[in-house]
DNA sequence: GCCGTTTTCGGCCCGACTGTTTTCAGTCG
């Protein structure tokens, strides 16, 4: 086998790109598309299906594609892909990430402006030249040089997950080595920051010799650009920059906790050590010349008179002080998790059904599933018609009646209308254990309308949880206009639960903003939202999220049981 | 390019929004 099924949902996604370029019928474009998404979706073996000829039975394959699919899995390669590839210079595949700009628009600034680079775009966009092409206009220039800007502004950023895996495939290698005694990854990925700059990965040895050759001969490193006795910096193939740092074990605690940062936390801590007549840096606590033995970070906190500050929570954002009178929270773990909300299945656009999606969370040690699917309004993701819901009710208490020791609560994702109505009367959204509120159309509204929008919802009395609140996408989105204080205020007031999307390119409520909800009584909602049992999984970004905004267990939702769901709802 | 037939060609998801037009095309979710 050449390549495997994701791989090959590549190639046909990016075949599909290219003919959207070359202006090829839209429809054989989406075929393409189409079949990349059931190579994704695809449980069955591909090398059993190929075999038995089943592969022209799944719906979206035929004769052609079916060929290229073999094709690529036996050969790892497609001449006809590798012709078409040819054809498209990489820079204009690069323009179709300004927003704003699809394929038709970049085909005609390739082919009558001869544009092949963002770069150019910008230089033709200055000169005023992009705005008399026919379908363009002053406006539309503006809005690509904007975008361009944007593009520009998240370079070198990436999205935590993608970072982590990145640095726990490096830290692994470099945990195995015998040269090895400690080792750890610190900077923004240890203190779970949403969007990550670089990996910094930091080891105690007493030869760091070949612990600098194992890192920079990684698999995953494109090129070094520095390599001395103690650090080593390199570009890695995903584009990422990573460090690696050797320091003796007597310093280890002290360099894990200056390269984890934050700068302002750093500061802060340096600031109280010199208070106390001490000073601090990456090598050690000194009293004059002498130093403090710490063996742990932990040790550094106690010799500064300070409790355990975990690396979530270092961000100078009161940590230190809470610290010094010993009042800092306890934050939730993984483990306080009792349930899941906010799931999609096939009945919308998840991928799974109800009893897999219920199967994979019983088998992650939850106690309940709570399905939430699209309302009637987002027809594109297959929103659940009145008769549907009736039907997936149903469904769900046949699964309860099966099912031992695991509840399926029966939740809905239910939109948000521009005028702050839901997407259902209240005869229906009664019949539902819970009620997500979410926005997904009309996103560019006034900060004052989103807001009224939003808070007239969460005044239904059926509204117990408020989805994604800003709707943002990390690199690639931002959040619409809105007051978040207001609406958690009207959280607050109407006992309405605020999710901590824990999709990675959500992370939605941020951080930042967890300790006012807190503050004003409103509970969080650790949610997944996930379209597939993988994405059950990304659960734990959303507790990274929670404990980064200093959350304890009994301010998230989903750490309480059934029954104290139940009565809390009730409430 | 795929599907499903009234078996060999017509339909393929759709609504909102924006900016360009003067009735619509492109993009996005």
């Amino acid at each position: 086998m050449k390549l495997d099924k994701l791989q090959i949902a590549r190639v046909l996604e990016e075949i599909g790109v290219i003919l959207e370029l070359k202006g090829e019928n839209a429809f054989k474009v989406r075929a393409y598309t189409n079949a990349a998404r059931v190579l994704e979706q695809l449980e069955d073996d591909l090398d059993g299906l190929i075999k038995s000829g089943e592969l022209l039975k799944l719906k979206g394959i035929g004769k052609n594609l079916a060929d290229h699919i073999v094709e690529l899995h036996s050969t790892g390669r497609l001449k006809e892909y590798q012709k078409l590839r040819k054809s498209i210079p990489d820079g204009v595949f690069e323009m179709l990430n300004i927003q704003g700009l699809g394929p038709k628009k970049v085909r005609v600034l390739w082919e009558d402006l001869g544009v092949d680079k963002i770069e150019l775009l910008e230089l033709r966009c200055r000169q005023g030249k992009v705005a008399i092409l026919p379908g363009f206009g002053q406006k539309i220039q503006d809005k690509i040089l904007q975008g361009i800007q944007f593009l520009r502004n998240f370079q070198g950023q990436f999205l935590f997950c993608d970072a982590q895996a990145v640095a726990l495939a490096l830290l692994d290698e470099i945990e195995r080595h015998k040269n090895t005694i400690r080792c750890e990854v610190a900077g923004s990925i240890r203190r779970r920051k949403e969007i990550v700059g670089d990996i910094d990965i930091l080891v105690s040895s007493k030869n760091s010799e070949p612990l600098m050759e194992l890192f920079t001969k990684h698999p995953l490193v494109k090129a070094v650009t520095a390599k001395g006795s103690t650090k080593a910096s390199v570009v890695l193939k995903t584009g990422m920059n990573a460090d690696l740092r050797v320091v003796t074990d007597d310093e280890f605690p002290f360099a894990l906790h200056y390269f984890t940062g934050s700068k302002e936390h750093n500061v802060a801590m340096r600031a109280r050590a010199k208070k106390q007549g001490l000073k601090l840096s990456e090598y050690g606590l000194f009293k004059d010349a002498t130093p403090t033995k710490c063996k742990t970070e932990s040790d550094i906190f106690k010799a500064l008179g300070l409790a355990y500050i975990e690396p979530e929570m270092r961000e100078d954002m009161g940590e230190m002080d809470a610290a010094s009178e010993d009042k800092l929270p306890k934050l939730v773990e993984l483990e306080d998790i009792q349930g899941i909300m906010h799931i999609h299945s096939s009945y919308s656009d998840g991928t799974a059904t109800i009893e897999e999606m219920a199967h994979t969370a019983k088998t992650m040690g939850m106690k309940y599933l709570g399905m939430a699917d699209h309302s009637q309004a987002v027809t594109y993701a297959g929103g659940l018609t009145p008769e549907d819901v009736k039907r997936q009710h149903e469904e769900i208490d046949q699964l309860n009646k099966k099912m031992k020791g695991f509840r399926i609560l029966k939740g809905i994702e239910c939109d948000i209308l521009k005028d702050g109505k839901l997407d259902y009367p209240d005869s229906i959204l009664k019949t539902f254990d819970f009620v997500i509120a979410a926005i997904h159309s009309n996103f560019n509204m006034t900060e004052a309308e989103m807001t009224k929008r939003i808070c007239k919802a969460m005044e239904n009395p059926y509204v117990t949880m408020l989805a994604h609140p800003t709707g943002r996408l990390l690199l690639s989105r931002e959040p619409y206009k809105i007051d978040m204080h207001e609406v958690i205020s009207s959280a607050a007031k109407n006992g309405v639960s605020i999710e901590i999307n824990s999709n990675p390119h959500r992370l939605d409520l941020d951080w930042r903003l967890c300790k006012l909800a807190k503050e004003k009584g409103v509970r969080m909602s650790i949610n997944p939202d996930s379209h597939s049992p993988d994405g059950l999984g990304d659960i734990v970004y959303g507790v990274g999220i929670a404990r980064k905004g200093w959350l304890e267990k009994d301010d998230v939702l989903n750490t309480m049981t059934v029954d104290q769901l139940r009565k809390y709802w009730k409430k």
